[in-house]
DNA sequence: CGTCGAGTTTGACACTCGTCGAATCCGATG
DNA sequence: CATCGGATTCGACGAGTGTCAAACTCGACG
């Protein structure tokens, strides 16, 4: 079991992530494009599901995106969202590894 | 395979939790403290570490402990820090969760 | 009981962030 | 090519955040 205190620069990293996941809205928006599976979601499906305007949506979507927690693609007039597992994935096993060590005896 | 899109009031909560490992600094205290599994940390232990004031450290200490992801006990003259493991873990699977079911056909 | 050291609280300041309205971009359609 | 709708970008404003210096709290020790 290795007892990693997490690099300087590794914790400039994850704390960029963790911000972008840091707001309601944001972390709403993530579910949602990631409860729909294989499909995609455009960005007039997500709206209806919030009070805030079109831009701050979009503004959310692009901190999301500049994360590299999701990506979005143009297809028409409409832009579609997806979900990149493996980033998540990443920040899960951080956790759990914190988790696990924290747990274990000295 | 539910495809959970996260209620609003799950997603303030959680948001805080986040918004508390957004920050560099408190990346790598939370990290520092459960690399020391059994052992506790005191406070004099982590300073060395940072270029940051003690105040400012002791700030950041005091808004892990208010998103519930550390634990601090006074014993005499120092003050020694825990991590909560469960805390962590929540978030873990909720990472993980949503990896999985991106994952996942339609 | 006075002092000292570890840690926290307070107050202030620069900076970032979430939000909206207005303007813009970009395909599609007439 | 003019226009329309979906989505983003721009500009601005109020609220929140990280940081430090100074002041404070709390045990311990002489």
């Amino acid at each position: 079991m290795v007892t990693e205190p997490v690099t300087e620069s590794d914790a400039v990293a994850f704390a960029q992530t963790f911000k972008a996941l840091s707001d309601p809205v944001r972390l709403r928006l993530l579910s949602m494009i990631a409860a729909r599976a294989g499909q995609e979601v455009c960005v007039c499906d997500l709206l209806d599901a919030f009070t805030q305007t079109p831009p701050t949506i979009s503004h959310h979507l692009k901190v999301l995106r500049d994360a590299g927690l999701i990506t979005g693609e143009r297809r028409a007039s409409w832009v579609y969202y997806r979900v990149v597992p493996s980033a998540l994935a990443a920040l899960s096993q951080l956790l759990d590894a914190s988790a696990m060590t924290a747990t274990a005896d000295a």
